[in-house]
Formats: C-alpha cells, sequence, structure tokens
DNA sequence: ACGAGACTAACACAGCTGTGCTAAAACGGA
DNA sequence: TCCGTTTTAGCACAGCTGTGTTAGTCTCGT
C-alpha cells in the first residue's frame, strides 16, 4: 500500500494557501502555480488534490463556512442569556486578525459569488453561510423572548433581520476601516444594541 | 486640428464596459482585451485612454463613487424630516436592478481593495465612500436631533454608526439574497428603525 | 523484497495576460 | 487641398493561465 497523506488534510492545507494568496493579492492572483508556490509543493501536487480550480475555489469557499460553524457550536451556552447572546455574536464578528482575515477572504469570495449569480457552485455557498447567520441571529432573539426579556412590543421576525443586517454592517465596517470601527467599538455598540431590546 | 472626442466621456464609457464585465464575470476575467471587446473597440484604442489597467480598476472604482454622491446630491430635501430621511437611505440602498448591479462591482471593489490593503490606489477609494455614507448618516440622525425628534436617552453619535451599520449589512443583504431580501422588505425594515428613534 | 497503489513532479500545449511599439486612419483648421 | 495632431488598430514579446499527460518516486502490506 502506498504512503499514506490524510487526503482531507491536505486538501484543507491547498485551500489554506489559497487563503493566504487571495487575502494578500486578491482573488485575480489565486492560480494554481501561485497557490502551489504558497502552499510549498508543486503546481502537479495542487492539481493532484484538485483536478480544477473551479473545485478549489468552491472547496475553500466551503471550507470557511466550515471554520465558522465549528467555531460557533463550540461555544457553551452558559451565563445568563443576554452575556450567552453577546458570545455568540462576538465570535462571529472579525475582531481579531485571524478573523478579519477570513473575512476579507469570504469578501472576495463573495464579490465572486455574485458574478456567477444563479447557476454557480459559490453563490449557494454564500447563502448557507448567510441562512446560518440569520439562523443564529434567530435563535439569540428567541432566547431573549423565551426568556421574557424582550422588550413589549418587539416583533421577533423584525428584530430578527435587524440583528442580522446591523451583525453584517459591522462586520464589514470592522473590516474596512478597523482603526475607526475598533473592536472595542464594535462590542459596545452591540452590547447597547442588545440592550435597546431588552425590558 | 485633429478630430475631437470628448476624453473624458470615453473613459467614462469604458468603465462602464469594465463594470459590465465585472458584474457579469467577476474581477477575474477584467482584462484589457475582454473590456475592449464588451465596450466595442480595440485594446489598442482602451490602452490609449488607459495606459495601464490599474488606473482603469482605480478610474472605475472611482468612477461608482461619483455616480453614488451625484445621486445622493439631486435629491431634494423637501417635506418632513423623516420622510427626508428615508428618501435618502432609499437612494443608496441597492433596491433596483441598476443600483443592485452597482453594489455587486462595488462589492468586487472593496475585495480587490481589501487585498492591497494600505499602499493600494483602491482601498483610498474604498475609505471615501465609507466615509461619504457615515457622513450622510451623521447628517441624518443630526437634522432629527435639530428637529426634537429624537427619542431621550439617544446617543446622536451612537445612533449615526448603527444606522450606518444597518444601512450596510441591509444593503447587503439586499444584493445578496433579493428574493428574500425584496425591496418592499428593505423599506420597511428602515422605516421601522427610523421610526424606533423618534420620540 | 517486492510490487501495487498513492502520490509527486515535470513537461507540453493552446490560449490569454499586460505592456511597448508602430503604422495608419480620421479629422479640423489653414 | 493638405498639413498636423489626435485617435485607432494591430503587431510583437515575454510571461502567465488552466488543463492533459506521462514518467517517475515513495510507502507499506504481503
Amino acid at each position: 500500500m502506498p504512503k499514506i497523506v490524510d487526503h482531507a488534510t491536505r486538501r484543507e492545507e491547498i485551500a489554506e494557501a489559497l487563503w493566504r494568496v487571495v487575502r494578500r493579492d486578491g482573488i485575480r492572483s489565486a492560480s494554481v502555480r501561485t497557490i502551489a508556490a504558497e502552499a510549498g509543493w508543486s503546481a502537479g501536487a495542487v492539481r493532484y488534490y484538485f483536478p480544477d480550480q473551479d473545485g478549489l475555489l468552491s472547496f475553500a469557499m466551503d471550507l470557511v463556512s466550515r471554520r465558522v460553524t465549528e467555531r460557533i457550536s463550540a461555544i457553551d451556552a452558559k451565563g445568563s442569556v443576554p452575556s450567552i447572546v453577546l458570545r455568540y455574536l462576538d465570535e462571529v464578528l472579525p475582531l481579531d486578525e485571524e478573523r478579519r482575515a477570513e473575512f476579507d477572504i469570504w469578501l472576495a469570495f463573495m464579490a465572486q459569488a455574485q458574478a456567477e449569480t444563479g447557476a454557480g457552485t459559490l453563490h449557494a455557498h454564500t447563502d448557507t453561510v448567510h441562512n446560518q447567520l440569520r439562523e443564529l441571529c434567530a435563535s439569540l432573539v428567541r432566547a431573549l423572548s423565551d426568556a421574557g426579556l424582550l422588550k413589549d412590543g418587539l416583533d421577533v421576525r423584525r428584530e430578527t433581520e435587524r440583528l442580522h443586517a446591523l451583525l453584517d454592517g459591522l462586520a464589514l465596517h470592522a473590516a474596512i476601516q478597523p482603526e475607526r470601527t475598533t473592536p472595542t467599538r464594535v462590542r459596545q455598540l452591540m452590547r447597547q444594541h442588545v440592550e435597546s431590546l431588552l425590558e
């Protein structure tokens, strides 16, 4: 039998090399050869794991969403409901270098996915993450509602969408102008928004 | 004397061809030749107006922001303050096909600009638009405040940032999932948010 | 040890890339 | 009419692009 290399791990390694290239030079520079160089292998090796580069792109985009999902499921839902809510939101926002990089990459993928609108595989990944995030917001608002903390007259569905939009908007601002929209400021705004929903 | 072609107009025409390419096939496909074909000229003609393609990219991105600025300044500030506020927000959101296209293109440019972080010319354009939009939000909240309509206890600065984040978040959602986040829904959410700020 | 299967590297190919360059066409004033 | 300038098209070049193919290397169960 051959030498055994974990196929899945190797694919992820290559996808992460693609991330670094996209983050550094933009998606325009993400070619098989540049990615291979970044990963430290030959182009042939990369093509062994990914026969065509559309597959690579798609896998790399999907990997981002899987990483985010992992991070979210790793959060332990302990403490008061509002503090749990804030912890989840905190985990989704690009407030440290690693997640800022992740967001930049996600932004590049989204933009590319918008081009292949409809038919493309990439757009499906956008939808998946988008829906996951909306579902997260929904469950957070629902949690507040179930705990009887939600202010009277607030509509759960509406507050879900507002929270979701605020979340993505703040994420964008934190990524685009990190020196102005600092992590501290983002957390503060998020906390104040959640507090404005409470009784 | 030579034949006279309006240089500025021609440059805008070419930039718009670039927009269509970016929108249709993504920024990866935006080469001098594809743009020339889209515009209906030879590659040489395009290169006459834009010696290098970085200049073209930069000009095209800048043109987006100039168009948005034009649209905003064209709004007449008549009527009640809240209705004026909503009209401005309405004009900035991608709620029709043309502005959705514009947003997709802007998204692609932003993603590219994030790559050349710091040094690049593109990032400066991102900042410009971002600051313009924040300034718009600030003046809208200030208008509400000056009219004495703002609810007691609300901080102008904080509500500016919240509105700005909500605006960009909703814009993203309207672009990414237009069938779910319909124009009607976006307008409704925006209206309700503004109402939540009123006394 | 050895050979089957997993893995790697390298080449070829046609086509595209940005950019430099040149020749010609289009045009308006004289 | 014709000259001088602006505008256009096209070529050349070196280098990169995705993808096919092929020959090789490595590893491990037998």
